[in-house]
RNA sequence: GGAGAGAUGGCAGAGUGGUCGAAUGCGGUGGUCUUGAAAACCAUUGUACCGCGAGGUACCGGGGGUUCGAAUCCCUCUCUCUCCGCCA
């Protein structure tokens, strides 16, 4: 979340920025600056009445021990009324705390000022294209009936095991599928990131830490039993391993990778929206996450952008980099590019990437600081993560864009880790 | 799932009603000594909020209560550990 002081000595700032993100922010900002300022008001009398009540309870506790118990009962009386108002003005302090918090939790974050204005993903400002377009002939295949053809999707299995959006990988499909993975984490770990394996369910403190909740409840699967929640990706629980924690300027950037499985509702998704590997309830993704400091964090996300371009040229596929636009900005970013591939027979991008800077808005709902070098105060880290990369829709273009009579063409950097090189 | 024990500063660990933001040890930082290092010694070493400042307030797992006063007493929740059971 945005910091308090940053919205009350910036409100015009902040409302025309939050503009960008046809976020209407002049109700709730006014809101945040009128409670603030009485919040702190009320923190001034009543701290300065603790202070009259401990200095009181010191002095009696003095006179007990010196043996002058009338004059320690006579003070007695004197912190009735002490007492009482600081429980009313303890009440009002915390009342007005939760408002603060709520109205808090709900302003998204500012947008970078390379954002463009927008609507909707339509107004998504294409940054490059890379590669050629493919050519497919006449009968090309969409990647549904491949993986069917060559069975190494099978969509009604998973459908019978669990139900729609869970489809069950066979064969090489799923050889494939490892292969893909070992492959991301291999090019993550040659870029410098530490791989880790996080627990894929996470409790309410890491979901509120990185932004998914409170309003994003409906995403996620949740265990009510257990009050945890399925991860929708690997950086609600990567981050939060940073969460409640003070780090040192010298060991940054932190930069951490890991694979897991993703588990999303997707409710309201329909239509060819969802068709085969298009949109899944659960998908794999090697995720990549870098806890910077503030000066630094806008080139690194220019690296992380490098990192996943290179992954996608090295499959041979061709993409392209968008720069979302203020309305398909995220609730918690600053700055993101999308990522897309050419999916051939759909003739469509599908995106299969997303690299954000959310700058130090989810650090400060995680308490995540560093300490500069020499100086005391711990200030708010800036947080990262992309995409490198997620597996269905690559999996998609792949089939669909490497089709040909003899089968599917792997492509050659997998062959290693495939074992083997095409799908017939 | 059953029984028991516990949760204190970066870590270890004392503290059972006031002088406790909290002993002590380790670790960290600065210094003395040394050619350098180690050792030793000295000093320092949490976070947040309010305040121009002096300073004030809060925090001993979370929440509530008793009391003039709570790390300490009571209630409640959560978590951790040990043993037993089950199990990859």
């Amino acid at each position: 979340m945005l910091s308090l002081k940053f919205i009350k000595d910036n409100p015009e700032f902040v409302i025309e920025k939050l503009a960008v993100k046809n976020f209407d922010a002049k109700e709730v900002v006014e809101k945040v600056c009128t409670i603030y300022t009485r919040k702190n008001e009320i923190q001034q009398e009543l701290d300065q009445k603790k202070a009259e009540m401990n200095s009181l309870s010191k002095e009696i506790g003095n006179l007990f021990k010196q043996g002058k118990v009338q004059e320690a009962n006579a003070a007695k009386d004197k912190t009735a009324q002490l007492k009482e108002d600081i429980k009313d003005l303890g009440q009002e302090f915390s009342n007005i705390d939760v408002q603060l918090n709520e109205l808090l939790v709900q302003i998204p974050n500012i947008p970078h000022e390379s954002v463009p204005a927008g609507k909707s993903d339509e107004d998504n400002e294409v940054v490059s294209t890379h590669g050629e377009m493919p050519n497919l002939p006449e009968n090309a295949l969409p990647h549904w009936d491949l993986a069917t053809k060559y069975d190494i999707i099978d969509w009604e299995l998973g459908n019978k095991i669990t139900g729609a959006g869970f489809p069950v990988y066979k064969g090489k499909g799923a050889r494939l599928q490892r292969a893909l993975i070992n492959f991301f984490l291999d090019q993550a770990r040659d870029g410098g990131y530490v791989e880790v394996m996080p627990p894929l369910m996470v409790n309410e403190d890491s979901g509120f830490g990185t932004g998914q909740l409170p309003d994003k409840e409906g995403q996620m699967y949740h265990i009510t039993e257990d009050n945890l929640y399925m991860i929708p990706t690997a950086e609600v629980p990567v981050t939060n391993i940073y969460r409640d924690v003070i780090l040192n300027e010298k060991d940054l950037p932190i930069k951490n990778t890991a694979y897991s499985p993703c588990f999303r509702r997707e409710a309201g998704s329909y239509g060819s929206d969802v068709r085969g590997l298009n949109r899944l309830h659960q998908f794999d993704k090697v995720e990549i996450v870098q806890i910077a400091t503030p000066e630094k964090s806008y080139a690194i996300l220019d690296d992380m952008v490098a990192h996943v371009s290179a992954l996608i040229e090295k499959l041979g596929l061709n993409f392209r980099i968008l720069r979302l636009c203020g309305g398909d900005l995220s609730f918690t970013s600053a700055l993101t590019f999308d990522f897309e591939v050419y999916s051939a027979a759909q003739e469509r991008w599908l995106e299969v990437s997303s690299v954000s800077n959310f700058v130090d808005y989810q650090a400060n709902r995680l308490k995540l600081r560093y300490r500069k070098e020499g100086e005391k105060k711990p200030v708010l880290a800036h947080t990262l993560n992309g995409s490198a990369l997620a597996l269905p829709r690559i999996l998609a273009a792949l089939l669909e864009n490497n089709q040909t009579p003899e089968g599917i063409k792997i492509p050659e950097v997998l062959v290693p880790y495939c074992g083997f090189d095409l799908i017939d």
